[in-house]
DNA sequence: AAACTATATCGTAATATTGCAATATTAAAT
DNA sequence: ATTTAATATTGCAATATTACGATATAGTTT
């Protein structure tokens, strides 16, 4: 016991489910929105951005990435970090249908 | 160590986090979907509806209950869940916001 | 090449989550 | 008042997550 079902539920509610999971961490969002503010997206600064040591904010960057929220390219030194739109974008279709399901709905 | 440093984010953040943290479970999607679909909104097959035993739907339904979620309102002998609309469109406005702001960028 | 910089990985401790059986609670039906 | 039905809570084992120091890796600069 412990570890999720995950065979028990459609591949698009799991997909779903880690997406909206990766995003369950402030820090993660904290990440997200500092990708979101800056011009560039060089990946050196996260670590100053955010209260928590170098190798913690990697193992967030790493979940991110994993998910498919964040994309990273090697640019010399540094590794480019960016938000993949795409992954939000699936989350925004996900849950403008169900307000919009909800909408038909008299219940509540 | 283990636990998540909350303090070090704002109060926006960790509200976003938390209700991102809540659908990062595939049967908490599934719930959330049931809810969708259904035309009442009964409790009593929600257990039915899941492959998990009643113990573990609960506690899912309380974490749902408890990021604001979903609501609920006893209605007798069962209890009426049903979606917190405002918590899904918060959700939406917080995505919309996040590619809007890409847009007005070139970097990736 | 040696030193430096940026990032990743490993190991590990603390804590949280998941899942369920057993039990408790509460309202409805008999 | 008992029994039944629906849901919640408790206790606990298995597993996952969070955080970080130490170390590894790989590119840059000197």
């Amino acid at each position: 016991m412990g570890a999720t079902k995950t065979e028990h539920f459609t591949d698009y509610q799991n997909h779903i489910a880690i997406l909206a999971k990766a995003l369950g961490h402030p820090a993660r969002i904290a990440i997200i929105e500092y990708l979101m503010r800056v011009e560039t997206c060089i990946c050196g600064d996260i670590v100053n951005e955010l209260p928590l040591a170098q190798a913690t904010v990697s193992q967030h960057l790493k979940e991110l990435k994993n998910a498919g929220l964040i994309k990273g390219s090697i640019e010399g030194n540094t590794i480019c970090y960016c938000i993949d739109e795409k992954s939000i974008e699936k989350l925004i279709r996900y849950f403008s249908q169900i307000t919009l399901e909800l909408k038909t709905k008299s219940c509540c």
